[in-house]
DNA sequence: TGAAAAATGTACCATTCGGTATATTTTTGT
DNA sequence: ACAAAAATATACCGAATGGTACATTTTTCA
């Protein structure tokens, strides 16, 4: 699924170059970690010279920072994309854990970015560590909307806690997702996903 | 807790040496991560020369993996020694939930090294991929015979399933510990585990 | 205790790092 | 089409990186 959130035509040459060089370092980043992420392996990725990439960031951590804003933009506007086709909102959840699941057999994937830039900043990189947060809390969030718009519309029983639920949801799926990238499987992911649906149908009325 | 593993009367010089310089740089490349930590920090940390660590250790790499090694032997101690103190296979499980909420209130806790070499080391470094893989493993397999037990022994209906449970009760705790320190608190993974407790309680007849 | 062996410290290496001054090219608005 | 402005490329900087050769000190064990 690809995504063009920008309006190239309306943007001047440098928001253009800027966007160009984010959406070429973001993977880099999200693989290989924003330490670990030289100035060179975006000059290489990009084809452009560190001159340039210099005349449109202020340094590397500017880089790093925008690279996961726009790797958060482009995960919240897929989650959103497959939920949004669901009919009911237990269905919304199912598609929201499938579709975390479906990035696993996505080419180009290095695991949730906000898992990697969190453990590598939550101990160095503060500004890093709340950005991570603040979309930590807008997920958890979106899953705990949904159960209550369930609620809402009789889908779900009333004794359906939704924000505890919404908690233990998002680590089991974003432990799921790191133990499924390490085994190479997803097998323990689907046995997570199978519990989280079990869970979900036994609120049903 | 403190966990002198190793007898060093008995150890040559070189491998004091060795186990005191894995011994400080372990805690600091679980909070800095592989690349981000430098010799010069191992240096510092030791007070010894770039000479004298090079003359113990092949590569930086190798320094890496054996502080890994360390880090997971410890990790695997303290979580027996838990567990060990409590009586019924139930208590056993609660008390290595309740151990890992206790690290997060250590002195020098910088997140479980299973999450932060992992996420460092799962699409770059296959040989730290593999150990941390069997870790994982390993708790998971630690938890299941607990269960297993716990239904032998009567304390458990046979309905449980240590299988699947282990691997999601691992999958939220990772998650839930990775999220407590982002967040600066640990209000989220007390939710978790308070219905981790609740669905085992669901299961004593 | 003393000599061989082992461990450690010193001084250095080539490379890579993030970053910059400035020349050159390209875009922009008229 | 053109000049001004903006963006990009070139060539470089000092510092830090992982690593090593070799001199010096400390262990080891006969």
């Amino acid at each position: 699924m690809y995504h063009s959130v920008y309006f190239c035509g309306v943007m001047t040459k440098a928001e253009r170059t800027r966007h160009f060089i984010v959406e070429k370092a973001a993977p880099i980043i999200n693989k290989k970690g924003m330490a670990a992420t030289s100035i060179n392996d975006i000059v290489d990725a990009t084809q452009l010279t560190k001159g340039s990439i210099y005349g449109n960031f202020e340094n590397k951590d500017e880089i790093c920072h925008e690279a996961f804003d726009y790797l958060v933009k482009r995960l919240s506007a897929d989650m959103a994309v497959h939920m949004s086709r669901a009919a009911t909102n237990e269905e919304k959840l199912y598609a929201l854990f499938d579709y975390y699941l479906s990035t696993l057999k996505e080419e180009h994937n290095y695991g949730c970015p906000l898992m990697n830039f969190g453990t590598e900043a939550d101990d160095t990189n503060p500004i890093v560590k709340h950005k991570v947060n603040k979309a930590i809390l807008a997920t958890q969030n979106l899953v705990a909307k949904v159960i209550r718009a369930g609620i809402e519309a009789g889908e779900f029983q009333k004794i359906f806690d939704a924000e505890s639920f919404s908690i233990k949801a998002f680590a089991m799926i974003e432990g799921g997702l790191w133990m499924a990238r390490l085994q190479g499987s997803t097998k323990q992911l689907q046995v997570i996903i199978d519990q989280l649906k079990q869970e979900i149908k036994g609120y049903c009325p």
